[in-house]
DNA sequence: AAGTGGTCTAGACCACAAC
DNA sequence: TTGTGGTCTAGACCACTTA
């Protein structure tokens, strides 16, 4: 058997295809063609054009619209959303996002008291299982074209001796001012990850295929560096840039 | 026709698997059942069972090892490698990274003479089309188990009528000092996106299936925030959360 | 040798979009 | 009505791993 093994037919088509993405050849927004018209020009079956493409659909380099056809996803240019992450604090002591984006919470928000599982104990730096007020919330922003997924936790044990014992505290941002009310001084750390979604959150997000979702977790600490509250965000990985200064 | 269309096979069978896997029915790193097994019990042809799990790997939930089985990728735990970013100063002068990590090149690392494309010529404020001194490296860490592509970019006209006009300047994090000694006051920021590799990227990169890229840019910057340099990361997404000090 | 996943065929019928 | 992609069958043969 020769060494030199030939590529799989599939992935032939795959190449071909990316090959005329990346160079130009099948431009952004145009269609590609069509499965019965590749399964010819490459002698194969059509579930095999097809395995081709499903590895293009899965690295985000082709969007496919059902009963329409195949379309050339924008390339590798710069993302179009470019998101500064930061908190500043207003001189008169309102905390805003650095970005400067409005979002509004959608009708689905919800007020909640849950018990710290233990990748959320870890970063607040409480015993799992401890409860926390818990705000939940899929929000819009520019008209419904941005969605983000965003969640605040404070722990029961940072309310203790407060007037949040009984009622929750607000959520982020309007936390921060509440906070520094009770006496903190606040600092912040991000913590940045990166995964497919699954299903249900691609939909929530409408997040296309072969793209990724971003993963924020904000912790808010003291002058102590003592954890106060958590907030997780989970953003669509596509056409997004976010920036931090060293 | 009933409006309530039943899923697909292949999905009510993705489905089974994902509750399986999230919920422990199908622990991390154990085996699933064969792709033969899955079509006995779903009385379903092979073909769509195998539809079935390309949904899953193209989620990262599953780990297919040629001629072995298919395996549990662990799940939503925290990631194990945390990366702080950022840039300290030690005492003699020499810039290191914040995460502490040594990074080896590997043997084909390259110093060349590249034009700046739009999107490096936009975050580096210079006209697109001008010369960069640049380094590219494939690096790793941890004896292999890490790796990272890295590649750094000084345009030429950062270094008129300096040493380094003929002979390139070293990379980063050497580039910093460096550029420190020609009397620059040095400040970064850094700009962050993710997306799913290309074949050659995920190949190089070791990147299982499902599994995203990060891609950072550091811009390091003079006093008057002019961008003196960039440096382009690309890491793979899994298992990795990094962490920005706000 | 047995069991696993990888590739591929040659069709079929359906759902959706555009004309 | 036509063309597109979406789903599915019932096999076949191959490559790889483990025993």
């Amino acid at each position: 058997m020769p060494p030199e093994k030939a590529q799989a037919k599939y992935r032939q088509i795959a190449e071909h295809l990316r090959q005329g993405i990346l160079d130009g050849t099948y431009p952004a927004g145009q269609p590609l063609p069509s499965e019965e018209m590749l399964a010819q020009q490459f002698g194969v079956s059509r579930p095999t054009v097809r395995q081709g493409i499903a590895e293009l659909r899965a690295s985000g380099l082709v969007e496919v619209m059902m009963g329409r056809g195949m379309f050339v996803r924008s390339p590798q240019t710069r993302p179009s959303i470019l998101r500064p992450r930061g908190v500043r604090r207003e001189p008169d002591g309102r905390y805003v996002e650095a970005d400067g984006l409005l979002w509004t919470d959608s009708e689905d928000a919800t007020v909640t008291r849950t018990d710290a599982p233990l990748a959320l104990a870890d970063l607040l730096r409480i015993p799992p299982g401890e409860p926390m007020f818990t705000h939940d919330a899929l929000q819009t922003a520019d008209r419904g074209r941005l969605r983000q997924l965003h969640r605040t936790y404070v722990p029961f044990s940072v309310l203790i001796g407060t007037k949040y014992e009984e009622e929750a505290p607000p959520s982020a941002p309007h936390l921060y001012a509440a906070l520094a009310e009770l006496g903190h001084e606040l600092h912040f750390t991000e913590y940045l990850s990166t995964r497919m979604p699954l299903p249900d959150q691609a939909q929530a997000l409408r997040i296309p295929d072969g793209v990724p979702l971003l993963q924020i977790m904000r912790v808010t600490l003291n002058a102590d560096r003592k954890p106060l509250a958590l907030e997780e965000f989970q953003l669509p990985g596509d056409d997004l840039e976010i920036s931090y200064p060293l």
